[in-house]
RNA sequence: GGCCUGAUGGCGGAGUGGUGACGCACCGGACUGCAAAUCCGUGAACCCGGGUUCGAUUCCCGGUCAGGCCUCCA
C-alpha cells in the first residue's frame, strides 16, 4: 500500500514518493501568537498530525522531520504588547504556550521542530540579501521588495494569471512598488515598535520570508510536504515558493516542496453570531466542556480539502461516537475479568492483516480520508464485539480484533485513554470515594429488593452527573455529559 | 468586479455511470425490578433545469444557494 496525496501545484492526486525515504520532510505554517486560537486554527494542527503519524508509520519515527513554525514578529503582536505595556515577548510567550497545550490536548504531537521568526533573523536577512544581490529583489523606500517579475512562474501555485488579479484587485498600490504584484521581504519598523538591523536600514521581515528562511535553515530544500490552510495558497505560499527558489539564483532549478497540501475551511455557519456566548469558538474554552479527543474527532470527521459544518452538535456527536468506541475496551476487561481470563498477545501478523482488510489503511493512504477510516474503525470494533460475544469466547481472537482496533485508532491519535480515565476521569478521588459508597449502599437496597431506595439512590448519583450501569457483576458507573 | 470550491437522510459525512458507506439522533423488539450498556431490526437523502447515455446522485452546460481567495487570516 502505497500512500497518494493530492497536490495543490499539479491540482491531481499523486504517489507520494519523499526526495530521501531516510528524511521525510513536512513544514506546516504555524500560528502568529498574539492570541487564543480560534478552533479553525487547529483544523491543520489536527490534519497534519495525522499525516505526520502516517510518515513515521510508513518511514520510521525517525525519518520524519517535522516543523511548524510560529510567527512572533506580526503588526497584531505589536499592537497587543503596546496595549499590555510589556515586550512582545511576554504576548508571545504567553499565547504560544497556550496554543501548544491545546494542541496537546488535542492530541497532536509535539512536531519536531518549531522555528520562530525572531530567532530565524539571521537566516531571514541573509536570504534577503541573497535576493537583492540576484536581482530578484530591490530596495525602495526602506523597503526591500521581491521582484515578481523575475521569477516566471510566480502564479502557478495558486493558478492565477497575474494580470487578472492584478486587474480584480481591489487595494491601493504602494508607490514604491515596480509592479504591483511584488511583495515586501523587508519594512521599516513604525516608532516604538520592535526592529531588527539589517543592510537596509533597521525594520523587520514582511510576513512571507519567514517561511521560506525556516524551511532552508530547518529543513533544508526541498522538502517534501508543504501544507497550510487553503487561504494560504495566495498570496503566502506563492510568495514563499517565489523567494525559497529565486535565493538560488536565476537558473530556478531548485526545487521548493514536492507536495503543496492545504486543507479546508471550518464552515461556522451561525455560530459565528454567538459572540454573546463568549468566544464559543475558542480551542481554549471548547476544551473547558469537551474531552480533547472528541474534539479532534469532530475535526477529522470530514475529509481535510473538504469544507467542514462546524456546528453544535458536531462535538457531541463525537463524543458519543467515542464512547461506543471505548465501551468496547470496557466489555472487553470486564468480561475477560469475570471468566478470569488473560488476554493473550495480540499477533502482529492478524493485527495487520485487520488493518487491511478492514479497509483501515487503504482508507488512510488514499489522501488521507479519515471518514472512510472511522468507518473502518467502526468495523473493527463490531468484529471484537462480535468475538467478545460469541459462544465460545475465543480469547486469542478477541485480543487480535481488539489490538487491531486499538492500533488502528491509535494511529489517528484516538483510545489513546485507559476506558476507566475516558468514562470517569472527570471524577476526582473524593467524588469517586463517594460514587462507591452510594453504590455499595444500592447495592444492599437491590439485594434486599427494596426497589425505591435503590431508585433514589441513582437519583442522587444523576444528581452527581454520575450514570449507574447495573451488571452481571456489580455496578459500573460513568460520568455522563459534561455540562 | 476577477478567480475558485462545494451543495447527499433530522445532524455530520464517504462514495459511485446501474440495488445510496459509516457515525450521531430517532423508532420497534430482546435483555433489565426499572434503567444504562449491549444485541436484533425498521424508517429516512443524492439543490433546481436542461443535455450525453440503455441507464446519472455520479459526466457536460445553465441556474440558485453557501463558502473561500484577490488585504492580516487555518
Amino acid at each position: 500500500m502505497n500512500l497518494s496525496l493530492y497536490d495543490t501545484m499539479t491540482r491531481t492526486k499523486r504517489a507520494f514518493v519523499p526526495a530521501d525515504p531516510e528524511r521525510v520532510t513536512m513544514y506546516v505554517c504555524g500560528p502568529t501568537v498574539y492570541n487564543f486560537a480560534h478552533i479553525g486554527n487547529f483544523r491543520p494542527v489536527v490534519v497534519f498530525d495525522v499525516l505526520f503519524r502516517v510518515l513515521r508509520r510508513l518511514y520510521g519515527e525517525d525519518a520524519v522531520v517535522y516543523a511548524a513554525n510560529v510567527t512572533d514578529v506580526d503588526d497584531k503582536i505589536n499592537k497587543k504588547a503596546a496595549d499590555e505595556g510589556v515586550p512582545i515577548s511576554t504576548i508571545t510567550n504567553r499565547y504560544l504556550d497556550a496554543y501548544n497545550a491545546d494542541a496537546r490536548a488535542l492530541g497532536a504531537l509535539p512536531p519536531s521542530l518549531q522555528p520562530r521568526v525572531t530567532e530565524t533573523m539571521d537566516a531571514i536577512i541573509a536570504m534577503i540579501g541573497q535576493l537583492v544581490d540576484n536581482g530578484s529583489a530591490y530596495a525602495a523606500e526602506g523597503h526591500v521588495l521581491f521582484d515578481t517579475q523575475s521569477f516566471p512562474a510566480y502564479g502557478k501555485l495558486s493558478g492565477r494569471p497575474m494580470d487578472e488579479m492584478i486587474a480584480g484587485a481591489r487595494v491601493d498600490v504602494a508607490p514604491y512598488k515596480r509592479h504591483p504584484a511584488d511583495f515586501v521581504l523587508w519594512k521599516p519598523s513604525k516608532e516604538n515598535e520592535p526592529e531588527w538591523e539589517s543592510p537596509w536600514g533597521s525594520g523587520r521581515p514582511g510576513w512571507h520570508i519567514e517561511c521560506s528562511a525556516m524551511i532552508e535553515e530547518a529543513l533544508g530544500l526541498p522538502i517534501d510536504i508543504h501544507g497550510g490552510g487553503i487561504d494560504l495558497v495566495f498570496p503566502h505560499h506563492e510568495n514563499e515558493l517565489a523567494q525559497g527558489v529565486c535565493a538560488h539564483g536565476h537558473e530556478h532549478k531548485t526545487e521548493y516542496a514536492r507536495y503543496w497540501l492545504h486543507n479546508g475551511f471550518l464552515n461556522m455557519g451561525e455560530e459565528k453570531m454567538s459572540k454573546s456566548v463568549g468566544n464559543v469558538a475558542l480551542a481554549h474554552d471548547l476544551l473547558e466542556s469537551y474531552p480533547g479527543e472528541a474534539i479532534r474527532w469532530a475535526l477529522l470527521a470530514g475529509h481535510y480539502r473538504a469544507p467542514l459544518e462546524w456546528n453544535g452538535e458536531l462535538i457531541g456527536q463525537a463524543k458519543n461516537a467515542l464512547d461506543r468506541l471505548y465501551q468496547l475496551l470496557v466489555d472487553v476487561r470486564r468480561v475477560a475479568r469475570d471468566h478470569d481470563a488473560e488476554l493473550p498477545a495480540p499477533d502482529k501478523g492478524a493485527v495487520g492483516r485487520a488493518l487491511e482488510a478492514s479497509g483501515f489503511l487503504p482508507a488512510l493512504l488514499d489522501d488521507l480520508n479519515t471518514p472512510q477510516a472511522f468507518s473502518s474503525l467502526f468495523s473493527l470494533m463490531n468484529l471484537a464485539r462480535s468475538e467478545l460475544l460469541a459462544g465460545e469466547t475465543n480469547w486469542r481472537r478477541v485480543a487480535d480484533a481488539q489490538a487491531a482496533l486499538l492500533e488502528a485508532a491509535n494511529l489517528l491519535g484516538f483510545l489513546v485513554q485507559d476506558p476507566d480515565d475516558w468514562f470517569q476521569g472527570a471524577a476526582d478521588e473524593g467524588l469517586k470515594a463517594r460514587i462507591e459508597d452510594l453504590i455499595a449502599a444500592r447495592a444492599a437496597a437491590r439485594t434486599a429488593k427494596d426497589w425505591p431506595e435503590a431508585d433514589r439512590i441513582r437519583a442522587e448519583l444523576a444528581a452527581l452527573n454520575v450514570e449507574v450501569m447495573d451488571g452481571p457483576a456489580g455496578a459500573t458507573w460513568r460520568i455522563k455529559e459534561q455540562a
